[in-house]
DNA sequence: GTTGAAAAACAGCGCTA
DNA sequence: TAGCGCTGTTTTTCAAC
């Protein structure tokens, strides 16, 4: 039988070239998913050459197993009134450090609050924020960093462009 | 009949409260998408209050209008051979800023690269990364990066946590 | 915006290699 | 053990209202 779809790995590849349990299937899958997670079962089985219901098992088991952490829609902030996207880096007195992962929680609770990066370096935390306005943005600094008696100093940087390079579905 | 799921809007909102042409149901379709993209249609419809095909057709309107940007699996990079996470700041020189847009789409094309923040302050660029080891970094940062005649200087941090608020799916 | 029916996709099961 | 085809069930899709 001749597959209609262009195959996931190219004939002359060992399929033994596994990353943590994944082989190449597993990677095609994830390839795909990855562009598109809203791609039926069916069109990725086809793509990567295995019948539908062994590929919906493997989209299970690597979900399971956490490579798949989840599937996520990407919404323009701006339509959602939150134009204004900045990122805060945050530095921690030494004394709070024992408090960080319940700090990096706190940050997480925060609804502007779009990721969090826990850094090396001179700062501890660099967080992502979206906002409606730059009214927001100093009220989010002002009353939900700085306060913090844990939190030492703030450098709040504007965004002016914001590139997930595989956002493509 | 009784819905057995929670109303999407409480029931005395005004549904005229709108944001860059979203009502209040257009604003729950967004907020499951975001938690879980393969959330079935049915379910959604269930939840926000109105009939499936009616639902298809605003997530459809919303995926049309660019208010959602995609649909994407979030991929341990763990799993996927890419244990090391790191943040590098990227200045430009003052007469490559004509070029800067062409500069992201370069960084946009380099497969390490997970995001793109394009900053003001100090630094023009943060970029995301995502790569095997500390040599694979290395060999980022000096052979894609600082030998660009573009770049006048970079500066990377190694990132120890990385967290998404809204990731639970 | 809704209803309802056709088409498609999903999810489970036993069989095969 | 992993993959496959088959089948009932769910979901998507598109018409008419």
């Amino acid at each position: 039988m001749k597959s209609s779809a262009a195959r996931a790995v190219p004939p002359g590849t060992p399929n033994e070239v596994r990353v943590g349990n994944l082989d190449n299937i597993d990677r095609a899958i994830l390839a795909r998913l990855q562009r598109d997670a809203r791609m039926p079962n069916n069109a990725i089985a086809a793509e990567v050459g295995i019948a539908p219901s062994t590929c919906l098992a493997r989209i299970r088991s690597l979900h399971t197993r956490g490579i798949i952490r989840g599937f996520y829609a990407d919404v323009d902030p701006t339509a959602t009134g939150r134009g204004l996207q900045a990122l805060i880096s945050v530095r921690i007195h030494s004394h709070a450090r024992p408090e960080l992962g319940q700090f990096r929680d706190y940050l997480a609770s925060l609804p502007s609050v779009e990721s969090i990066f826990f850094v090396s370096g001179d700062r501890d935390f660099l967080v992502h924020v979206a906002v409606a306005d730059s009214a927001a943005l100093r009220a989010l600094v002002a009353e939900n960093l700085s306060l913090r008696p844990e939190v030492a100093g703030t450098n709040t940087s504007v965004i002016f462009e914001y590139v997930r390079p595989d956002s493509r579905s």
